[in-house]
Order: C-alpha cells, then sequence, then structure tokens
DNA sequence: ATTACTTATGCTCACTGTTAGCATAATTAG
DNA sequence: CTAATTATGCTAACAGTGAGCATAAGTAAT
C-alpha cells in the first residue's frame, strides 16, 4: 500500500454526520452552571452545516440564536467518534465539543433547556466544604474492591490501586482539581458509573451518587470542567464569567466555584491586585453584612494583552 | 426555532468528509524531526474509516501500517473544517489532527515520505545558538511594517504593536517558547506567509524566511510544536523519543530540540534526578570527548504512575 | 451608645522551587 | 604533560506561594 499515506478520496460510504456539542458555563450565585436539555439529560448540539465558515462559526451562530446571548470566550474540547456513537441510520456520528463561557444566564426560549450546577452530575468534584462526605461513604470502598479484585486485570491490581489512589487523592492536599475527566474515566472503568452498564450488562457494583447523562454527555462535561479548571488558573477567563462590576470576594467564589475548592483570601486579592487586571470603579457594596466592600471592573486594555498573556493563579492546595 | 437546540438529524447533503492528519515527531542527532510526504509539502493524512473503533485507533491503525513502528504517545490536537478545506467535489472536509511520538526514524515504505527538520518550516522558533539573525533582519522589520500600517487595522495599530511585542519577545528572557502558533498567526495575518497569499492575491510584503506547506498543514504543525513544547514540560513524554538508555546530556539535548532553546546543564541533573524517571544502567559511554557519562534509561514502573501525574520541568527562561 | 459579629484589607514570615554560578572530576587529543 | 572537553557536586540569591496575625469598617441586637 505505497500510497495510502497520501491524501485520499473518501468513497461517501464513508462519509459521517458531524455535530457539534456545547458545553456553555455561567457562574450565578456562586455555583456553576451548565447549560443542558432533555430534562437535564443532555448537552446542547447543534448540526455543523456547509453554511458555516468554520467549526467555531458554526456553534456560535446556533448558540446565539438560541440564548440571544454573546459567547464570550469559546475553546473546542475534543472530538469524539467513538463506535458507539451512531444516529438512527447507522451512520456514524462525529462530536465536536465546545467549552463556552457567558456572563450570565441567558433568558431560553425553550421549556427543556435550563441551566444546572454542574456538581449535580459530579457531587464528588466540590470539596468547598471540605471532602465531600459521599467519597469516604460510597466511592472509596467501591474503588477499593475494585482494584483489589483481580479478576479482570490486567495490569494487575498494583497499578490500579495506584491509580485510584493518584486521581482520588485522600486528602484536601493531595486533591488535584484538575483531574475531572481521569476520575470519571476511573469511576467509569470501574463500573461504577450508569453509563458503563449500557454496555456490559451485568456488572455488580453499587452505583456512585452523582446524575448520568445520555451518550457520553457527562464524559464531555468532564472534559469541560477539567479545561476550564486548569484555564481559570493561567489565563483570565474568569471575566467572562462575571458581571461587569463585582467585588473581590464575588471574583474569589467564581473562581471556588469553578475549581471546587477554597482559596486563601488575601492571597487571592493579593494575586488579583499584582496582576492589574481589575480597577476599582470607585463605588462600594451597600447594605451587606460586614465592612463594605470596594467594587471592581476589569481593565479592557489590559485584557486584550492577557488575553493572549495569561496569568497564572495560585490555588489553595 | 424552539426545537433547533435540540439534537438534530443531518440532511445527507451535510455529510462531510473526515481525514485524519498526524504530526509524527522524533529527535534524532538532537534535532527535530517530522514525518512528511509530497516532498515535504505535506503532513501525511489518512482516512477515517467506519471500520475503526475510535478516532485515536484510527490513527494508530494506519500510521502503523505504513511505518511498521508502534506510536509510542498519542494525543488530539485539533479540529479544522474551515471553508477553503473541501475536496475536489466540493464536500467539505473535516480534519481531526494528531499529534504522535515515536522512538527513532522507522524505515519508510514510500519514497515521497521522509522526516524534515521540524524548523525548516520555523527557522524563527530554534533559539538554541541564540536569536535567529532572521527576526532582526527580516521579520521584525516586516512586523513593525505592518503593525504601523493603519490602513486595513480595525482595533488600531496600538493593539498590534502589543500583540507583536508579546508573540516575538525581542530578547532571549521574553521569548516564549509555547506561542509557536501565535507567532505563525501573526505573520499569516501580516501577509508575511506564502500560504496567506493563497487568498488575498496581492498583498505587497517581503515573505519570510521558512519553508510552506499544502492547504493549512504548516498551522497543524505549529499547533503541534506549541502542544508538545508546553507537554514537554510538565509530563514526562520525552521518553518517547529516546532510546532505550542514553545520557543526561542527550535527555537534554531532546529537551532543548524540542523547545529549541538551551537549558542550565546542572538545574536539569537536579531536576531529572530529583523526580527519579530514570535510573542508572551501571554502563558508561566511552570514546567521546571529556568525561563519561553514566549511561541511564527510564524506569518503566514509575512512568505509568508520572504518566498520569506528570513532572513540570523548568526551562531556562 | 455598646457589644458581638461579619466582611474587608494590610502586612509579614517561613518555605519551596528556580536561576545562575563556582568548583571539581574524569576523560581524550596533541 | 597540557589543553580541551564533558560530567557532576554544591550553594548563594531570589521569586513566588501558603498561612496566619492584626486592623478597619460596616450591620444587628442589646
Amino acid at each position: 500500500m505505497p500510497d495510502s499515506i497520501a491524501r485520499h478520496v473518501a468513497s461517501p460510504v464513508d462519509s459521517v454526520e458531524t455535530e457539534l456539542v456545547a458545553v456553555l458555563v455561567s457562574v450565578t450565585q456562586g455555583q456553576p452552571r451548565v447549560l443542558t436539555r432533555d430534562c437535564s439529560q443532555a448537552l446542547p448540539a447543534g448540526p455543523f452545516e456547509s453554511s458555516h465558515r468554520s467549526l467555531q462559526a458554526g456553534l456560535r451562530a446556533w448558540v446565539e440564536t438560541q440564548t440571544h446571548h454573546p459567547l464570550g470566550y469559546v475553546e473546542q474540547l475534543y472530538t469524539f467518534a467513538d463506535r458507539d456513537r451512531a444516529n438512527l441510520q447507522g451512520q456514524r456520528i462525529i462530536s465536536v465539543s465546545y467549552l463556552g463561557l457567558t456572563r450570565e444566564s441567558p433568558k431560553l426560549d425553550d421549556e427543556s433547556v435550563g441551566w444546572q450546577d454542574w456538581y449535580r452530575y459530579f457531587p464528588w468534584e466540590d470539596w468547598r466544604e471540605g471532602m465531600p462526605a459521599m467519597l469516604n461513604d460510597t466511592i472509596m470502598p467501591a474503588l477499593q474492591a475494585w482494584s483489589c479484585d483481580t479478576s479482570d486485570a490486567i495490569g494487575g491490581d498494583r497499578q490500579r490501586r495506584q491509580r485510584v489512589e493518584y486521581t482520588f487523592g485522600q486528602d484536601e492536599s493531595s486533591w488535584n482539581e484538575e483531574l475531572v475527566l481521569q476520575r470519571y474515566e476511573l469511576l467509569f472503568e470501574a463500573g461504577l458509573v450508569p453509563e458503563a452498564k449500557r454496555r456490559e450488562s451485568a456488572l455488580p457494583a453499587p452505583l456512585v451518587p452523582g446524575e448520568a447523562m445520555q451518550h457520553d454527555h457527562r464524559r464531555i462535561l468532564a472534559t469541560a470542567m477539567a479545561r476550564l479548571r486548569a484555564k481559570i488558573r493561567y489565563r483570565p477567563v474568569v471575566f467572562e464569567l462575571m458581571p461587569p462590576s463585582f467585588t473581590l470576594l464575588q471574583l474569589q467564589q467564581a473562581f471556588e466555584a469553578v475549581a471546587g475548592r477554597n482559596l486563601h483570601k488575601q492571597n487571592f486579592r493579593r494575586f488579583i491586585e499584582q496582576q492589574t487586571l481589575v480597577e476599582e470603579t470607585g463605588q462600594m457594596t451597600r447594605g451587606t453584612a460586614g465592612r463594605p466592600a470596594k467594587l471592581f471592573q476589569f481593565r479592557g486594555d489590559i485584557m486584550q494583552e492577557r488575553a493572549i498573556a495569561g496569568s497564572k493563579l495560585p490555588l489553595a492546595r
């Protein structure tokens, strides 16, 4: 096959359907939200049409049509085409997934579409109130059992145990909030999420808390969460999630909502100020408990610069 | 359009062709190489067929058939579907690009396929011998001119100048080796690469050194370089590029080849040793100039652990 | 007003990782 | 035997980060 490495011409038989899947994120009331459809069981998906200039343009087009809100930040996540993804005609589906950030909850046309707290699907990812109890109660025991069960182990159970230990750090300091996807995949492999049962019929294991989604949408959401948690640390993308003016605490809480863990208040302030990403509006909050806070806004001029440069954020470990 | 946000059924008209594009990288003789075809003017591309289990499986399949070499590390890069990408029938092409690392140059079936030094396409990215002269001689003057030319500027020239300054740091310390893609895009926008001319016919600007590629393959290569340069710093992926045993200097040179800049020798050694990613083989080099060096090999056991964990590498700034 | 409580904000100290050298060791080339 | 070359050990200076103490400025209740 001397020429098969060269550019090919596909037969029409192999043509596939392409869809765009969006993970739209906002933060309202200090809670991270994700836009869902089908009674919160799926992510919004739209067609990629020939009229679209590019994939990203296609995504922006139908999302903005739907939500009547501009999409601030958009980033391609991943492209999936696993064998079990096929439409009714048996045609293969390729899904190109995107992460999008939006400033606030838009009004939605459709009843079946709405914003959900993303920890609804990944309750073990929220460490803002400390380690979620379900980790010790349900998840870890189940994972221990799985990692000791050598009946279906290929690489031996030592490797499994190592992997469990690494992805699910046992305490506040060894928990890595960016491993959302790895943790989900581990739970999947261990047969602890309902999605895994769809393939292999009878796996005897207790299911773990957290709502499932259709197809592999929860996996896509995990990818998005991991990406955003990583990105938010070294790129000034939180801005896209904030209202025009805000206090430093509100900004911190947006961070914490996304990261799923708390930050040291004074250090956060120091960091934000030294980055000079924000400036005082001159106004203060009123009527809240405690000392009034200064209101800030983002510096549009600096923003563009940093949009390229990025800024590293110290998250409490 | 109340239902258009829901899962759609595509019309056959909108079906597209899907190809897989691979950026295969190896490091030989301290030089970073990339596998090319068509007289080094294009990246290898293969079809995505229904028989493939997944995109990545499809890629592995045809690459390994071709090169008879196992692909160590494979990572999805990006999916492109810009309007100008279309096949002869006018059908839209979606390209899913992958980065693959391989241990050494495989023997190739095909004459038109070969390994090229990747700096052939991006000569300004190689700072191992200090700042490339062409930056001062050709590139920067051309970019200055472009950033001052407000005739087609939308956001004003101040923003352009800022962008030029940031992406092309003027000295060793402000050069960010991970901005490969941003730099290429900037040159593209400024009309300084031949690819840009293919669209808009007559842009009066001197072209910049560096060989072009077909379609947007140079852009894909830039994406791969940027990704690899970023990844190599915090994930133990260099391993995939090394022979079974090597000296620490060889390991360092592999790093430097990819990063396009030099590392502080002693600090590199300290870093590698503290990571305990390698162990001595007990053998030494012989017949080389200078003091003989210990030979090392990677610790397979630790590798798996770190494959998840990653290790941060301090690159000289 | 006084007290308790809450949030905002300023400052400092200890620790860690990184950068940049100096110094020494062990070879080969001549 | 000397010069050149590469390997390897060690450390001082510095920057960024994590954690806590202390103070300021409000609200709510007594």
